[in-house]
RNA sequence: GCCCCCAUCGUCUAGUCUGGUCUAGGACACAGGCCUUUCAAGCCUGGUACAUGGGUUCGAAUCCCGUUGGGGGCACCA
């Protein structure tokens, strides 16, 4: 048997982080089994309808590097893969379940519904359907009037889900509600059309969250109504944010495109994704894998039961670890866009710029945890920097004359420096620091502050080769400057 | 309220199915140290966990039951 999985969102918006992951377990299970990977629309609920969503979900899994085999822009031989094309298909399955006597047509009011619920959560029951419709005779209710149908679900006995990971969950009939299958405009409610799709696009297996757990009977049930047999089922935990509570907004990105624009990396996302639940464990402990690894190592089986919390920190560190794994050319290709939105540099990248940041991405690589920390890291080269204040320009123990004649110093040695490179200008200072009989750190420490105006840079050497010998020399002079004005006003 | 799921360091987890090798292993984060021009990276060291009560057993993180805690569901939403 071929393994079919799928992945069927609503087009409501963003993809969230969470779905994601469990995204990533399907396809995972798909690509592993050589088995096919299905995108399918779910978009019968018009009322929620966001109009660009589908290319926001068809973007952020390509970026993944999650591609299908059918669906929405690949076709396939099991379409429509969007549900509001397949309409016919529901109301005529709907009207079997009828015939069948798994279903009867229901025109109560929203009003009357309404009025039941409440009087039933007054008196501490579980509001449901009280049956109003269910054994009115047929044609009672007009197939021309506006009205819904109503899955007929047996009132004794139970109902159980096969899961592969948690077992035989039963669930007592009496506590299913008689659920809406077809909608009063004529659309099917998530229940039918999902059985009705998963069996038509010959669905094998079934992972999702298992917040649909308490849902899944009524689809069994609708699963014995067509005389189907029904997937495997695989409920996986949820994803939650630091505080225990359902991964949401509040708790930062989680979108797959805020990821992107905060500067992961897609394979890093996705790998931490894998590990959200999932762990090779027989006493491996590795933690970075590459995708093919991922593929073949991954195990269904193995997908813990308990939700995990989305743990940001890792996933930096994560992040991290493949930012140092990339080679300077596709990092700097990487980062380019990064500089670019941030206003430090035009895009084309002009060529005498280029090499500027070709030196910069060996210095940050080891020091990014994110795309986007480059701007930080680096921005003094491309913008002016603030006026050094004078206590910054005073390292301990030293003097503002001290200060001043090691400012001239450096700014005369630089001057003159034939080559304009790191690698140069790092034994001419380390004996200038001796000459002046002050600590490397002393003299690092002054220059770090007039140059990149920050107590914390990339290696000093080397941003000075990006800054460029005429830049340096200005923000020496300006130090100078401050030093001067602060002896006079002293004297 | 009713129904369902879950339970090992702060977090992700290994170990649970097939009880003993677990004075519970790894990773992230945290603290200290080394390296060092700052910060990183790297290396070393450290603290922190089997929710709880009862069984079963020679022996339980591992099996059973209760309790507690957390999460989810109860729509003409998916």
């Amino acid at each position: 048997m071929t393994v079919r999985v799928r992945f069927a969102p609503s087009p409501t918006g963003h993809p969230h982080i969470g779905n994601i992951r469990t995204v990533v377990f399907n396809w995972l299970y798909a690509r592993q089994n050589d088995g096919q990977f299905v995108l399918r629309i779910e978009d019968t609920d018009r009322t929620r309808y966001v109009d660009n969503a589908i290319p926001v979900i068809t973007d952020s899994l390509r970026w993944l590097g999650m591609d299908w085999d059918e669906g929405p822009e690949v076709g396939g031989d099991y379409g429509p893969y969007i549900q509001s094309k397949r309409l016919d298909i529901y109301t005529q399955k709907a009207e079997e379940l009828i015939e069948k006597g798994w279903a009867y047509r229901c025109d109560c009011s929203a009003e009357r519904l309404n009025e039941v619920r409440e009087r039933q959560r007054a008196q501490g029951d579980t509001p449901m359907y009280d049956g109003h419709c269910r054994d009115l005779p047929a044609g009672a209710v007009s197939p021309d009037e506006p009205h819904v149908i109503r899955l007929k679900v047996p009132r004794e006995g139970e109902t159980l889900v096969r899961d592969l990971l948690h077992g035989d969950i039963a669930f007592d009939n009496r506590l299913l509600d008689d659920q809406i299958l077809l909608k009063t405009d004529g659309y099917p409610t998530y229940h039918l059309a999902v059985v009705i799709d998963d069996h038509m696009m010959g669905i094998t297996h079934i992972m999702r969250g298992d917040d649909w757990i308490s849902s899944t009977p009524k689809r069994v049930l609708l699963y014995q109504a067509f005389g189907w047999e029904p997937p495997i089922y695989a409920h996986v935990p949820l994803v939650l944010g630091p505080d225990g509570k359902k991964l949401s907004k509040r708790h930062g990105a989680v979108s797959i495109d805020e990821f992107r624009r905060q500067g992961y990396l897609p394979e890093a996302l996705f790998n931490f994704l894998a590990l959200l639940g999932w762990a090779p464990g027989e006493g491996d402990e590795q933690e970075v894998f590459s995708r093919a690894e991922l593929i073949e190592r991954f195990r269904l089986e193995r997908i813990n039961l308990a939700s995990a919390v989305f743990d940001y920190n890792k996933l930096n560190w994560m992040n991290g670890v493949y930012i140092r794994a990339l080679d300077t050319e596709t990092l700097l290709d990487h980062l380019i866009p990064f500089w670019a939105d941030a206003g430090l540099i035009p895009t084309p990248v002009p060529a005498e710029m280029l090499h500027t940041l070709r030196v910069l991405v060996p210095l940050v690589q080891e020091r990014l945890k994110t795309l986007r920390d480059v701007v930080e890291l680096t921005d003094f080269v491309f913008t002016d920097i603030d006026r050094p204040t004078i206590e910054k320009l005073l390292p301990k123990k030293m003097t503002p004359a001290q200060s001043l004649e090691t400012v001239r110093q450096v700014q005369a040695l630089l001057a003159d420096l034939v080559h304009f490179d790191a690698e140069s200008m790092e034994a001419p200072l380390r004996q200038l620091a001796k000459d002046l009989d002050i600590k490397p750190g002393q003299l690092f420490g002054i220059m770090r502050e007039a140059l990149t105006g920050k107590q914390v840079s990339p290696p000093l050497f080397g941003s000075i080769e990006a800054l460029g010998r005429e830049k340096t020399l200005q923000r020496l002079e300006r130090a100078e400057d401050v030093l001067m004005e602060h002896l006079k006003r002293q004297a």
